[in-house]
DNA sequence: GTCTATAAATGGATAGAC
DNA sequence: GTCTATCCATTTATAGAC
């Protein structure tokens, strides 16, 4: 099954679901999801309106879909980091992964991140995140009891000032092809963990 | 002049252009700009629409002269750093400038941080915001010639994730009077410089 | 699976009375 | 300075033909 956006079907022109929803994303982020409109998210797809509601339900069917796919990225990466033994091992996979998912699911998880909570599916969206925010706290709780984290942070603020720096990757990282996302993931864990100081 | 939204004339009651706009700001940074409506502005300061278009003129003047305010403050920050000598002591000025900017008129840098560009009074607030980076940057390089800020990071990239850290500040911090902003404010210049990790 | 046409509701903004 | 009433463009979504 495709996910690119392109129809694999064989012989069959048109869109699939997924096709639709990829286009639609894109077009969320650039413009804003409210400032979007349907007939804008239709000509870049070169579809009638007709056509297009054909694939999706509604707008906020579009919206819910993207959420749910960046949320499920999240919890996975936090998930897989269960299974791993001591704190600092844990936060390290942590952060690694969050900063792979951002880069690999750019488009819905910069969807998520602008989300204001204007109905019931984005509302259900933040309850998600701030769930996934509040684990992340807890493992830099334990991470300083271990010792490996610094005390003299609140963990709270520490949790927020660390996915502050890396969630600001959807405002500025665009992958071109030339391979530059695993230095800049090693870049961001460098100045989270050691700083801007030079040594 | 007032700026609190109350009005300060004596024996006359309604807003003044300020309160109007700084109740307008409040919801748009609670909604998103788009996705308020000049009837939920209206309601909210308790005045008819048509009271409402009396203090101004077009939905979209509320938003420039909040972001103009905004850039106002962080331009100015700038203009003071250059008044200091070396590189390390401005940018570290510009820092706690920037941190004490956010804190203060935390209302309208949201709303600017929050931009994607829709209209020409939006490009035209992201164009400032661009050439503010760009001296940020400028700096940032400066001061890894001068050994104070490492070498092997990219300073563009530096001045993303620092300010990607301290931007962060408006999707979390919420001044309740217990004068913790400096403690936040020394706490997030401690970890863009020196790192999350235990010395 | 796509189209045109249109329904139904909402949005920004204005008119004119008080 | 505020109100009610209204204009007109836009928006989400549907109907029904091909």
């Amino acid at each position: 099954m495709s996910t690119s956006g392109v129809p694999t079907r064989r012989g069959r022109p048109g869109y699939d679901q997924q096709g639709v929803l990829d286009g639609a994303v894109e077009l969320f982020n650039l413009h804003g999801y409210d400032a979007t409109t349907m007939d804008m998210v239709a000509a870049h797809l070169k579809l009638s309106k007709g056509a297009l509601y054909h694939h999706i339900s509604s707008k906020e069917q579009l919206l819910e879909l993207a959420l749910d796919r960046a949320l499920g990225a999240l919890e996975g990466v936090l998930a897989d980091s269960r299974k791993l033994g001591d704190a600092a091992a844990r936060l390290e996979f942590l952060m690694n992964g969050a900063v792979d998912v951002l880069a690999r699911e750019l488009p819905s998880v910069t969807l998520l991140l602008r989300l204001r909570g204007n109905s019931a599916v984005e509302r259900a969206a933040l309850d998600r995140r701030r769930e996934f925010d509040a684990r992340v706290t807890e493992l830099i709780a334990e991470a300083q009891s271990d010792g490996t984290i610094r005390r003299d942070i609140d963990p709270g603020a520490a949790s927020r000032m660390l996915f502050g720096m890396l969630n600001s990757l959807t405002e500025w990282y665009r992958p071109d092809g030339s391979g530059d996302g695993p230095r800049i993931a090693a870049d961001m864990l460098t100045v989270a963990l050691d700083g801007l100081r030079a040594p």
